[in-house]
RNA sequence: GGGCGGUUAGCUCAGUUGGCUAGAGCGCUGCGCUCACAUCGCAGAGGUCACAGGUUCAAAUCCUGUACCGCCCA
């Protein structure tokens, strides 16, 4: 009865399975509460900073964004419990096409169109919209356990960052680095906009090559040109052939009549014409093509644009106006068909652009539109990286993307058909057209004076504002003590699919405006894929909600298993079972703090009080904790996250639970004497309460909860409590080998146990022999080891001349092991087994021999490698003969 | 067409300046006495390191080439 009542007392105190459901969240809130979380500008610190890589107000968390920020999470924990003064500063992008067509959407549900609300109401409903949904990623961040500064979180559209937004641009402006400007541009049909070139998603596609006669005026001859987008022929105001191509040499100068549209148009010679390409003569549409644009600017020739912004055909399309571009296509080809003038059509993949964020086919068009001339901006974006200001990791891998990039930089079209973002903050005049850039309206133009003035229709790239993110959240363009204390910052931890759009413009505009790098080190961690290798999608509903798999398996196990499957910017495959590793760690973790809070009443780590009791155990499991130390904060200050990691699970784990938990268990018992229980008590929660803090980082929650159980004093959070430091002097090497004899004799017995089927339940007898006194009486000395962990009840030291009959036999260490098996098992099974293991030194030390018996190894590597090889030779040798003999001996 | 990354156990991946008997997790097989944990323990099987050359005393690792997969750029 009292067994059964103290039995389900300490099951209800302490549950065996480890439930997250009530400390994570009930522990976020406690951080938040006491500020822990909160960074000042506190010039007795170090500052560390990171800026988040603000997701889109539209955005719902996924697993890439879990990813990225438990890797910022870490580092922040890892900084802050240093020592330094952490801030990761928080946020939101308010991403200008995403966001609205999320509400364009919306309001097609209703069967309206933002035209139908008109500017002001569109911008005000999609302001609502960001007010009601915005905030869904930032309760998720809470919930993965993200330690960002809340109380300074921004948004891309606040005021103070719009206001830096406005300067930049009149900064530039003024300079002369921005510019308005008619070219080609890549036009969205359906977001109904430019894009950037980096917004372009170039696809190859299967697609065809058009062959079309065009007539030669006053002559029976046809001009042959190829083309891939047949309907832009209708723009078309030339053909072009190489100035040095001999087939078309006499036309040059000619004039050639447009089929369909009966245009007469020149026949002119340009050196950019490949001959190899199709015909070699190619029509000529400036208003549609990048190249054919620049040919039309060297020969003057005219620009006729024929297509409406929603990629339908216009007035000067000719029957074809209010045709759909593909619609058009299918016309045009028709057409020329039945007047037989096409030649031919042929199968042909070429790279199409698509947009980015909404997957049409990208029309390049001729518009007037914003642009930021780049080549001077990208100079020192370019020096920074290649003198090492700014690191990359993993190092080398996207260096060269970055500055081949920026070594090959367009100017930027800046300006989207857009209506919801920072509009450009350029006036008009409306009676003389001056043009002006200002903060606000000015009173009037101040040119003529006309107070008729006009804002520019469009707003900003959303990149525009983001670009200034490192400083503009800190306060630019003021000169606030935030900005001088924590820029430049840290560490900028994003995916590499942004170096262009974000990460190398954060540069440019930080060496720009701060005269300075916006960050030291870049982490670029890989995509998150599924099990398959594929990216995550909504279209493939391949997707793992991190609420979901919180809900399920905690944000701590989430978190532990995305780093323990990541490896230096690579890619991580993903199944949703692989969270039973971060859950099943999680209840490792928790049963071994159950443990010990079993056995004790007050935790107490004062460890130290007891040095004059350490055993063998105690020095080793102190030793190994300082490796483990210095493995995770060396892997951590090396960006080698998952390392780092693997350091203080292997540890804790495989040598801390699998090894140190189950030797100290007699030491725990009632008989035992009370400092020897007191001895392991302290230690093991020193290295418990020291793990924890190791693990905060990666697993803030169930770290937080056992640390507080395990704590003493006035000290109030894991959070905020000191990071561990090696202590040299607990690194014993004596003790790890001694340990690692023993460790290796266990698993010798174990072995000899389970190979030949001795049953669990018996108790075994070790005889040894060996002519070494420390191996002796390390046996003897730590009998209790073997007891504990090995099942063995008597160890007896033989001597060498002495047969066993009918023993299992191993050699460790050159100490030759017996477990007598008289009446346990058969001996044929041991025969087998030794025979195998016979085999397998006998192809070892055949290769060794080999090695060593080369005359080029024993000249020319170095001496350490050849003493090692010989060495190995040696005890290979030695157990072989210990074997071989043992083997006869069994008859 | 140019650049980058990958190819190692059934699966997902480590393997840092060339020098162990190439490791881990999951999965698989066998056994489970024990009052932290079966979300566990112990033991085990499983690899021609994509392929072909080369450099070297020595190559998973360095070089060259090939194949396949993925990404970026034109």
């Amino acid at each position: 009865m009292a067994e059964l009542e103290k039995q389900s007392k300490s099951n209800t105190e302490i549950p065996k399975v480890y439930n997250p459901k009530n400390v994570e969240d009930r522990w976020y809130d406690y951080w938040v509460q006491k500020g822990y979380f909160n960074a000042e500008v506190n010039p007795e610190k170090t500052p560390y900073t990171i800026v988040i890589p603000p997701p889109n107000v539209t955005a719902a968390l996924h697993m890439g964004h879990a990813y990225n920020n438990t890797i910022q999470d870490i580092f922040i924990r890892y900084k802050r419990k240093q020592g330094y003064e952490a801030l990761w500063l928080p946020g939101t992008d308010h991403a200008g096409i995403a966001t609205q067509n999320v509400v364009e959407k919306e309001l097609r549900k209703e069967g309206k169109t933002r035209f139908d609300l008109g500017r002001e109401a569109f911008v005000k409903r999609v302001w609502e919209w960001k007010e009601q949904y915005g905030s869904r990623i930032i309760f998720q961040l809470k919930k993965m356990g993200c330690s960002c500064d809340w109380r300074r979180e921004r948004f891309t559209m606040d005021e103070g960052l719009s206001r830096a937004v406005r300067e930049v641009f009149i900064r530039l402006y003024n300079k002369g680095w921005i510019y308005r400007g008619k070219y080609i541009i890549n036009w969205c049909p359906r977001c109904g906009t430019a894009l950037s070139d980096e917004e372009v998603e170039h696809k190859e596609l299967a697609g065809k090559l058009w062959y079309i006669k065009y007539p030669v005026k006053d002559s029976a001859e046809y001009l042959v040109v190829a083309t891939t987008r047949p309907e832009t022929m209708l723009g078309d105001t030339a053909v072009a052939v190489h100035p040095e191509d001999e087939r078309y040499r006499h036309l040059i100068g000619k004039t050639v009549i447009l089929p369909l549209m009966k245009r007469e148009i020149p026949v002119i010679a340009d050196r950019v014409v490949d001959p190899e390409f199709g015909t070699g003569a190619v029509k000529v549409t400036p208003s549609h093509d990048p190249n054919d644009f620049e040919i039309g600017e060297r020969h003057k020739l005219p620009q006729i644009n024929i297509l409406n912004n929603d990629g339908s055909l216009n007035e000067n399309a000719g029957v074809y106006q209010g045709l759909d571009r593909f619609e058009a296509r299918k016309k045009v080809v028709a057409d020329l068909e039945a007047q037989g003038l096409l030649v031919k059509i042929e199968d042909h993949t070429h790279s199409v652009g698509h947009c980015h964020r909404c997957g049409t086919v990208i029309e390049p068009l001729l518009s007037q539109q914003w642009f930021v001339r780049m080549k001077d901006l990208a100079r020192p974006a370019i020096e920074v990286v290649k003198d090492g200001r700014i690191k990359f990791h993993p190092a080398e891998r996207w260096l060269k993307t970055y500055i081949n990039w920026l070594e090959n930089i367009r100017d930027w079209c800046i300006s989207r058909q857009l209506w919801w973002g920072h509009r450009i903050p350029v006036y008009y005049c409306q009676d003389c057209g001056h043009m002006m850039a200002a903060q606000e309206m000015p009173p009037h133009c101040e040119k003529c004076g006309s107070t008729r003035l006009k804002q520019d229709e469009d707003v900003l790239d959303t990149w525009f504002s983001s670009w200034l993110w490192p400083f503009s959240t800190l306060g630019w363009p003021d000169d606030t003590p935030e900005l001088r204390y924590f820029y430049p910052t840290d560490t900028l931890v994003t995916g590499p699919d942004i170096i262009f759009f974000w990460v190398a413009r954060m540069v440019m505009a930080g060496m720009e405006f701060m005269k300075d790098i916006p960050f030291k080190d870049v982490y670029l961690n890989g995509i998150v894929r599924d099990h398959l290798g594929r990216k995550m999608s909504k279209s493939l509903g391949n997707g793992i909600d991190p609420v979901e798999v919180i809900e399920k398996y905690s944000a701590d196990a989430m978190r532990f298993t995305l780093i323990m499957l990541s490896s230096e910017g690579q890619d991580i495959n993903l199944a949703e079972s692989h969270f039973e590793m971060g859950r099943n760690f999680s209840n490792k973790i928790w049963n071994a703090f159950r443990f010990l809070a079993l056995n004790m009443d007050e935790p107490r780590d004062n460890y130290r009080d007891y040095q004059a009791h350490y055993q063998l155990m105690d020095r080793w499991i102190l030793s190994r904790l300082q490796r483990a130390i210095a493995g995770v904060g060396g892997n951590l200050d090396n960006f080698r996250i998952n390392d780092s990691l693997n350091a203080v699970y292997r540890f804790f784990w495989h040598e801390f639970c699998d090894w140190y938990l189950e030797l100290i268990k007699p030491r725990l018992s009632a008989d035992a004497a009370p400092e020897e229980r007191a001895t392991a008590l302290s230690i093991a929660t020193h290295v418990m309460k020291t793990s924890m803090s190791l693990l905060h980082p990666y697993i803030p929650f169930i770290t937080e909860e056992i640390w507080h159980r395990l704590k003493s004093g006035d000290e109030e959070s894991i959070v905020v409590s000191p990071w561990p430091e090696v202590v040299e002097e607990l690194i014993d090497q004596e003790a790890e080998a001694r340990m690692r004899f023993l460790q290796e004799t266990i698993g010798a017995v174990r072995n000899i146990r389970s190979e030949l089927n001795v049953p669990p339940a018996k108790w075994a007898t070790l005889k040894f022999k060996t002519d070494e006194a420390e191996k002796d009486a390390l046996l003897n000395r730590y009998a209790a080891y073997l007891r504990q962990l090995a099942r063995v009840e008597r160890i007896e030291k033989i001597p060498a001349e002495e047969k066993v009959a009918a023993a299992a036999v191993a050699v460790v260490d050159g100490v030759e092991l017996f477990v007598p098996l008289a009446g346990l098992i058969d001996i044929s099974a041991e025969k087998k087994r030794l025979e195998k293991e016979i085999g397998r030194l006998e192809g070892q030390i055949a290769g060794l021999e080999k090695k060593l018996s080369n005359e080029q190894f024993l000249t020319r590597a170095p001496e350490r490698v050849v003493q090692q090889e010989r060495k190995k030779l040696q005890s290979f040798r030695d157990k072989l003969t210990k074997l071989k003999n043992n083997l006869a001996q069994l008859g």
